[in-house]
DNA sequence: ACTATAAGTTAATTATATTTGACTTATATA
DNA sequence: TATATAAGTCAAATATAATTAACTTATAGT
């Protein structure tokens, strides 16, 4: 599984999707749009990635346009292809800013 | 679909699992046990969380033991009705650690 | 100790996500 | 314009996640 982007005769980027910023709050839609930007900024193609992590292009293809009805383990692959992680946030915002560590969840 | 906790008869949590740490990155045992120190936490069953959402109590058991094999849209479910989100984050740190907004991912 | 509630497991069935292969559409380069 | 690569779609077959119902085990309260 190489991370190696392949490059077109140019070394250019092919449709560089904007990059979304990183709002504390990432709807599924957004997971997919940084998803998509971060593939295409690395100069992945949707094969590509999908061969690199034995999942097929129509699947690939539905975690990109946000589709929720995927298998969470398909979603982990690629985001850790890409080199991307999650974290959880608790809405009620008690969690120390600072530290981004907190005790009082509840 | 209310987000009133149950109580028992004197409004103790039975089992309160322990709240785990907000550290930057999550992985799926980690995820899966802020589900259910904040379920617990709340003083819901499974049972309570599973019929208010509409799914199986073997599936959100599932959910709650770190098993990736499941749906994105019920881990969603579960994480909004708890009063949770998620965040992206970028493992190459480039992102401004002040704003948590970053325009360059890649 | 007894009871009630919650947690967790299991097997069979149902629902649906994934794969495959082919195909169309879009985009970039020569 | 013509060519090549990538994106995106589709239907049929397969793989597997989810449900159901029943059951066992664990925990808390009386």
């Amino acid at each position: 599984m190489s991370n190696l982007a392949k490059t077109n005769r140019t070394g250019k980027a092919v449709k560089a999707t904007e990059m979304p910023n990183l709002s504390e709050r990432f709807t599924p839609t957004q997971l997919a749009e940084a998803i998509t930007a971060k593939r295409t900024g690395m100069k992945l193609s949707l094969v590509d990635v999908s061969e690199a992590l034995s999942i097929s292009k129509p699947t690939l293809v539905k975690i990109e346009k946000g589709d929720t009805n995927i298998k969470l383990a398909n979603l982990l692959k690629v985001i850790e292809y890409l080199g991307l992680s999650f974290s959880l946030l608790s809405d009620d915002a008690t969690s120390k800013k600072e530290t981004g560590i907190s005790d009082d969840w509840y």
